[in-house]
DNA sequence: CGCCAGATTGACT
DNA sequence: GTCAATCTGGCGG
């Protein structure tokens, strides 16, 4: 059973309102490789987050590396700590503004069984469902910080995937203080996302 | 240098 | 449903 990589998104897919990048997020390969294997998965929910006027962003107090990445290059990952875990997220937003995309829950399609072995669970549906366990799953941290997942040579990239057929939205989850609009996005009955 | 807040998870009642 | 653990960057003194 072997797979085919399908080509990495080009930089310019990310330089658009972050909403938009979220919602076209959906349905794409997260690939990562690791120790000469590939972890994969399909993105089938994401969360939009936008700068200075997003509550819930570090980057609301503060003016350090982390809003000058988020401001900066489209494209580049933006690997944060929080309460102890890692969440993966991609710089995404139209030219002079600032934003991003939290990738919040993956459905894995490659490298399963090492994905099992990093997690220390086996039931398939508790590997990638939340930002935290996807980013254990596929052994990202820190390091990634900053990493450009356009290019072919990242130790982790996006790539063209597969055909979602509804995209559902909402608000977002575990944000103390939230947006009025709903800016989270994921796969319509997918079994894989963090919450239903 | 110490303190605080924060986008989560998982165990327990 | 509720609650505590755990890590890092930013800010104040």
């Amino acid at each position: 059973m072997r797979k085919k990589l399908k080509a990495v998104l080009p930089q310019d897919f990310y330089l658009d309102d972050s909403a938009r990048v979220a919602e076209k997020l959906l349905g794409k390969v997260l690939c990562r490789v690791y120790g000469g294997k590939v972890l994969a998965g399909i993105i089938v929910e994401t969360e939009a987050y936008y700068g200075k006027i997003d509550p819930a962003s570090r980057a609301y107090r503060s003016n350090g590396d982390l809003t000058r990445t988020l401001y900066g290059d489209v494209g580049k990952a933006i690997v944060y700590g929080v309460h102890g875990k890692w969440l993966f997220n991609v710089v995404a937003h139209l030219p002079n503004e600032g934003g991003g995309v939290l990738i919040r829950a993956l459905e894995p399609i490659m490298g399963i069984e090492e994905m099992k072995k990093l997690r220390g669970v086996e039931n398939i549906f508790e590997l990638t469902n939340g930002p935290g366990k996807l980013s254990q799953a596929l052994a990202i941290d820190k390091s990634f910080h900053k990493i450009p997942v356009y290019l072919e040579s990242s130790p982790a990239t996006i790539r063209m995937g597969f055909e979602v057929k509804e995209v559902a939205r909402s608000f977002r989850i575990g944000v103390s203080k939230d947006l009025s609009i709903p800016l989270r996005f994921y796969v319509k009955n997918s079994r894989f996302i963090s919450k239903l």
